[in-house]
DNA sequence: CCCCTCACG
DNA sequence: ACGTACGTGAGGGGT
């Protein structure tokens, strides 16, 4: 049934807001945005829109909601929508974030108190019907399928929000055999669970459809209940005649509501890019800005794919000199490289940018214009960069200096929001620049793909970096001083990087040959057990498959399943441990495991990692990765070098001093994060256990156990320490029980008795927590923030994850920052002193130096003092010191 | 690319 | 009733 084309030139697209919502909120994951708002809905409308906006071009638009708590049909029948949960908070707020959606796409959106959305688009429709316009109604709502008509057609939505399913009279008649009217009545026989409409008992969508197809609606199929072939059937009608009837009325969606709205007032003209932009920012969409371009602006005219037009020059090697005096102060630095390590990366160009210019500068041209080098080696020169100690590292193993580094929006953008870690420089432009970035993978390719691009396009996506990193520098200025953050910026993470860079440059001796030595011993072990373990078995197989092993374990021999994965039985080590008594195997197999481990990712690993040039690792330390403000450390990860078992602990013996004659120091502090809780929390009895010098782990137990010092057994001891643990986690009894065997019974008694004891510690982590819902973060001493958007989650696992995390990233948070800055100091020390030593590693309490033999006595002091004093805390910290020939001697 | 497992603090 | 201890990175297996 083809209209005439002549007129088809309006489309009124109706949207219905709330099924919208709620279809977007269940069908993606809880996503929130650095400030904790919640926001998925609010994605999954904006996708849904943006579709659209791009596929059905509206020329009217409206998106109606429903209003009121009293809604009409709730007179007739008192049980109505009474089986639909209530709407969880997370999205309840996601309501007023969608209305600033649609006004910054400039559509019109409608509410009538007390009415539904249904019942406005039903009027609306039949308006728009009555006038002949094409009329589109987007909903996931199925019973609106009984207001299609010729000219209306019903989108529902499917797969959440993401594709839809166009419904003309024609599919409805290919579907259901019906006309779109009649779905009211299939409705009326089969009910609706979500709408808590009855229908009647035994009557499914497929009695239901049989039934109109004979009979044509409620009614008629009510008056000839006689000649219905079933004989429950015919008992289920004639029991529920009135609720098949009130079922119909309350499936019919009303199509005169008093809607006081013409459809011209509907108008969809396009919207304001500028709006959309903002509010995207907002949300923190990143990947859709990109589309507000591409979509129809109102100003008509251009789409496509073209960005904001960007200019830039390129510097060619014949024509430095023009350029020297556009090297001024401050300006941005970006230093492009090829690939993410940069100990090997070789340097492509580098990107400048200050006010109205910018350019890119080829490596080639780079090295030989003097002046350029200059500027970049003078620190009177002010740079702003994206990860500084990159840069400084990059650059010095080709031989170049970087000096004047005067903000990093890298460091900067961590400390904003530490959640999102490792911040991109596409996403803080996204953020905080009007110059767009594109993602480094979309550039450069992923994987095996990955590949340098053509000049043209590498030297603009540097030169864009540049002036992202100039734009973005003011705004996360502002930001960071509104939330107090510009002295841990500069007075903390800034110098740590350049602390950091000189310890990655310089990297840490590695012995070759003793884990070579080491290696062989090793294969010689895993070869005999692995024969051991198949012979027990009596087959051959990858003891290293967990699912293999499961076979064998759980099938084969038969041994009890004490614990699941989400794809097996479990392998895991303390499953195993306790399966040891039932079968010789396992323990073997544990052994094999500790051993394959330390083969694989010790022996063979770091062996990888060992510079040509040097003999030396060189790792990288993350410092704008964790959520809590420690740093981690990558290719290789130095700061899980084995040390509980004596047998990994032997990997350390293969870490020596770069300089013959030289010894390796550890200084590590003691009890760091207790410490750092008796402050916080200000509980008298731990700090008065600190103040004495106490074993805190002994004290805990004479407290928590009642008991003299000398009455302390050893598992009071390793009790009491568990619980120690499970303060600074956030304790929960399950997690306690799961770590010392215990019922969660006694669990919970220990912990009882604990608070009982530490009513400090109690009040603490019932303050943290209530602040944390409060603010929706918590912060470290040092004003360190984390947002945990999940603290007032109606879903109690996110909950309870978030409470836990309120109570530890406080502590852990702290003790991150103590040494760092104790970092900074003992950098400062060395080179204030002249001395020789060199600071290598950190592992998060612990500080590991080389030193030459003259300066052990001075270090063994200086140390400890820079460590204890980095910050005043109301009790004492105290720092172990150890040396010897090897890191593994250091104990 | 995800899952499991395990090394560290 | 819910089912986890906090924070990381790496290797091997399997899809």
């Amino acid at each position: 049934m083809e209209r005439e084309e002549s007129y088809e030139l309006s489309h009124f697209v109706l949207i219905d807001g709330n099924s919208i919502a709620n279809r977007a909120f269940y069908a993606l994951p809880l996503l929130s945005t650095s400030a904790g708002l919640h926001t998925n809905a609010v994605l999954g409308f904006t996708t849904m829109l943006l579709k659209v906006l791009e596929e059905m071009q509206p020329t009217h638009m409206l998106v109606a909601f429903d209003a009121g708590k009293v809604v009409f049909r709730h007179s007739e029948f008192a049980e109505y929508k009474g089986g639909r949960a209530k709407t969880p908070p997370e999205l309840s707020e996601q309501f007023p974030l969608i209305r600033e959606l649609l006004d910054a796409f400039s559509i019109r959106r409608f509410e009538l108190e007390g009415y539904e959305a249904d019942d406005i688009i039903g009027t609306l429709t039949r308006q728009a019907d009555e006038s002949g316009w094409k009329t589109t109604v987007i909903t996931g709502d199925k019973d609106m399928l009984q207001l299609v008509s010729d000219n209306v057609s019903v989108a529902l939505t499917r797969k959440g929000v993401s594709e839809m399913e166009l419904y003309t009279p024609k599919e409805i008649a290919d579907k259901y055999g019906l006309q779109p009217l009649q779905i009211i009545d299939l409705k009326g026989l089969m009910g609706d669970a979500s709408d808590n409409i009855p229908g009647v008992p035994g009557v499914g969508e497929k009695t239901a459809l049989k039934l109109l197809r004979e009979y044509g609606s409620v009614e008629a199929v009510l008056e000839n209940i006689d000649r219905i072939s079933g004989k429950k059937l015919q008992e289920n009608l004639r029991e529920n005649v009135e609720q098949a009837r009130m079922s119909k009325a309350l499936a019919t969606i009303m199509r005169d509501a008093p809607v006081d709205l013409d459809v011209e007032q509907t108008v969809y003209s396009g919207y304001d890019a500028a709006a959309v932009t903002e509010f995207f920012k907002k949300m923190e969409f990143k990947s859709l800005l990109s589309k507000v371009k591409t979509a129809a602006p109102k100003d008509g005219g251009q789409s496509g794919q073209e960005r904001a037009p960007f200019s830039f020059e390129v510097v060619e090697g014949g024509r430095t000199d023009s350029y020297a005096e556009k090297l001024t102060s401050p300006m941005a630095l970006y230093v492009e490289m090829d690939g993410d390590n940069y100990h090997h990366a070789p340097i492509l160009g580098f990107g400048l940018a200050a006010d109205g210019i910018s350019f890119y500068v080829p490596y080639d041209v780079a090295v030989e214009w003097q002046a350029f080098r200059e500027w970049l080696a003078d620190d009177t020169k002010e740079k702003w960069v994206f990860d500084g100690k990159r840069d400084t590292v990059g650059l010095s193993w080709h031989g170049m200096e970087a000096a004047g580094i005067g903000f990093d929006v890298y460091l900067a953008s961590y400390l904003l929001n530490a959640t999102e870690s490792n911040p991109t420089l596409d996403g803080v432009a996204a953020q905080y620049a009007e110059v767009g970035v594109l993602p480094d993978d979309e550039v450069f390719g992923k994987g095996a793909k990955r590949q340098v691009p053509e000049t043209s396009v590498l030297s603009e996506h540097v030169a864009r970096k540049a002036a992202a990193i100039w734009q973005s520098v003011p705004k996360l200025r502002d930001e960071l001083a509104q939330h107090k953050l510009n002295e841990l910026l500069t007075d903390l993470e800034a110098p740590l990087s350049l602390v950091l860079a000189a310890m990655e440059k310089q990297g840490v001796k590695i012995n070759r040959e003793r884990l070579l030595e080491m290696g062989e011993e090793l294969d010689s072990q895993l070869e005999t057990l692995t024969a051991k373990i198949h012979e027990l078995a009596g087959t051959p197989f990858n003891i290293n498959s967990p699912k293999q092993l499961g076979e064998i374990l759980y099938d084969k021999l038969d041994l009890p399943v004490l614990k699941k994965t989400k794809t097996g039985p479990s392998t895991s080590a303390d499953v195993l441990e306790k399966l040891a008594p039932y079968h010789p195997i396992i323990g073997e197999i544990l052994h094999f495991r500790q051993l394959g481990k330390l083969r694989s990712t010790y022996i063979e690993g770091l062996t990888k990692e060992i510079h040509a040039k040097t003999g030396k690792i060189h790792t990288r330390f993350n410092q704008a990765t964790t959520a809590t403000g420690r740093l981690s450390s990558t290719e290789p990860n130095l700061q899980n070098i084995p040390i509980r078992l004596e047998e990994g602990r032997k990997i350390r013996e293969a870490f020596i001093p770069s300089e013959a004659g030289w010894y390796m120091l550890a200084a590590d502090y003691s009890q760091i994060e207790l410490r750092v809780l008796a402050h916080i929390s200000g509980d008298e009895n731990l700090i008065d256990a600190f103040r004495k010098g106490m074993d805190i782990h002994t004290r805990t137990a004479m407290d928590v156990f009642g008991v003299s010092e000398a009455e302390v057994t050893p598992l009071m001891r390793r009790q009491a320490k568990a619980v120690n643990f499970g303060i600074v986690y956030g304790i929960s009894d399950y997690g306690l029980s799961q770590n010392l065997n215990i019922t969660r019974k006694e669990a919970a008694d220990f912990i009882e008795r604990y608070f009982a004891v530490f009513s400090g510690v109690k009040r603490y982590m019932e303050e943290i927590v209530k602040q944390a819902k409060q603010d929706g973060y918590v912060t470290t001493l040092l004003h360190r923030r984390r947002y945990l958007p999940d603290i007032k989650s109606s879903n109690f696992n996110l909950r309870s994850f978030a409470e836990r995390t309120a109570m530890n990233t406080p502590i852990q948070g702290t003790a991150a920052d103590i040494i760092k800055l104790a970092m900074i100091r003992m950098q400062e020390s060395i080179r204030e002193k002249g001395l020789k030593s060199r600071m290598l590693l950190q592992v998060h309490d612990e500080l590991v130096f080389e030193v030459p033999e003259a300066e052990l006595a001075v270090m063994q002091k200086l140390v400890p003092d820079v460590m204890e004093n980095a910050l005043k805390l109301d009790v004492p910290l105290k720092v172990d010191v150890h040396y010897g020939r090897t890191w593994y001697d250091a104990k």
